[in-house]
DNA sequence: GGCTCTATTGACATTTTTGTAGGTAACTCT
DNA sequence: AGAGTTACCTACAAAAATGTCAATAGAGCC
């Protein structure tokens, strides 16, 4: 009987360190930051947790990996459907947008985690989409730059605080799940509007 | 030469117990949950690790006592400040008190631990306020139930979410740290008002 | 003073988590 | 096909974190 050599799968670099960092990325995202374990990450992604290091070289590596790659989807994500559109019915979309992105992608949960970790540092980036945002789309429908940027503090903190913890709000006093988004949004509209009357 | 006993501070539980949990909360509020380690507790609290399980067993028996005090003392802090005062200026103190207890005093980075752990089901402590608030001093000011509660769920997010990023959000965009606040405070004031006329 | 109770501690033990080393197998290129 | 490269693995080692235990020392009580 012949010792059969065992099959193994092997990803190109690009495409281990990507499903891995999926793994974590599902880890965190339903089981929190402290999830993140070595191990765990590895069982996750389908490798050896030495794999693991092999790529990102300790834990620490895989975090701030993960980290950079969720900051760099959400600004992505934000900014492909704020950009350059039809500037008319834009106004309502904004805040469907910045929702889906802090609450179903888990942008609030990432926020939440570089801000209990302090990691805020890695957010620098966002500063030049921030900037895109109100000299781009924001003047163009003659919002003052002061304004823009108050508008733009306000509406991403609420859609953080709707994102991290709206359903459990809303579960709280006995109502749907969504019904937290959607009084937020109303509320954003509503004042969005006003802000931008007269 | 005699050996000198060495001297030791013998505190009462409850006392042992709240040194301990002070140590606990001042390292969740400026390092984040990760860093609740048994051993780093102690050396906060100044006993040795072994003083901690004798009060608590476990390390996740701190975490859990942790929660729930500071749960009650969320609930408190903003329960006294909107309960029965004078209903005539009340609207705008509301803002600040909600965003003090989310901000100052950790209640986001608080409710942030709660969330990421999926540990949300130790706020149904929060229920019973929140209908006193709505059955109490809203219902007051003539706002019918479900208004109120709109608006709860909408100003509790808005204060979560300038609590845990407004900070840093401000620096980011190159304004003082405060500013956040400020213009969520604005908005949330300028949408209730609109909300409570009609 | 002597006694009891227990908060406190250092030393030890266990478990969890992270990291290292060396070999194996999959792929590319010649 | 053969050689070189390296992603991947198993086994081991180290470190970190948690937990156990028996002894000690404050404090109240007789």
């Amino acid at each position: 009987m012949s010792i059969e050599p065992v099959r193994r799968l092997r990803r190109s670099p690009e495409a281990a360190r990507q499903n891995i960092l999926e793994a974590a990325e599902r880890l965190l995202l339903d089981r929190g930051p402290q999830a993140l374990k070595l191990v765990d990450v590895a069982k996750g992604a389908g490798v050896a947790h030495a794999t693991v290091l092999h790529h990102f070289g300790s834990i620490d590596g895989v975090q701030t990996a993960l980290m950079e790659q969720m900051i760099r989807q959400l600004v992505v994500q934000i900014l492909t459907a704020v950009r350059p559109v039809d500037p008319a019915e834009q106004l309502e979309s904004v805040g469907q947008v910045l929702f889906d992105a802090f609450e179903s992608a888990g942008g609030a949960r990432l926020a939440a985690w570089l801000e209990l970790t302090g990691e805020t540092r890695r957010l620098t980036i966002v500063r030049a989409a921030v900037e895109e945002v109100i000299s781009g789309p924001m003047a163009q429908k003659g919002i003052a730059p002061e304004t823009a940027t108050n508008l733009i503090l306000v509406a991403v903190s609420l859609a953080m605080g709707v994102g991290l913890i709206g359903r459990s709000l809303a579960e709280l006093v006995g109502r749907p799940p969504e019904s937290t988004r959607q009084a937020a949004l109303d509320f954003l509209n509503a004042g969005l509007a006003a802000a931008l009357k007269p």
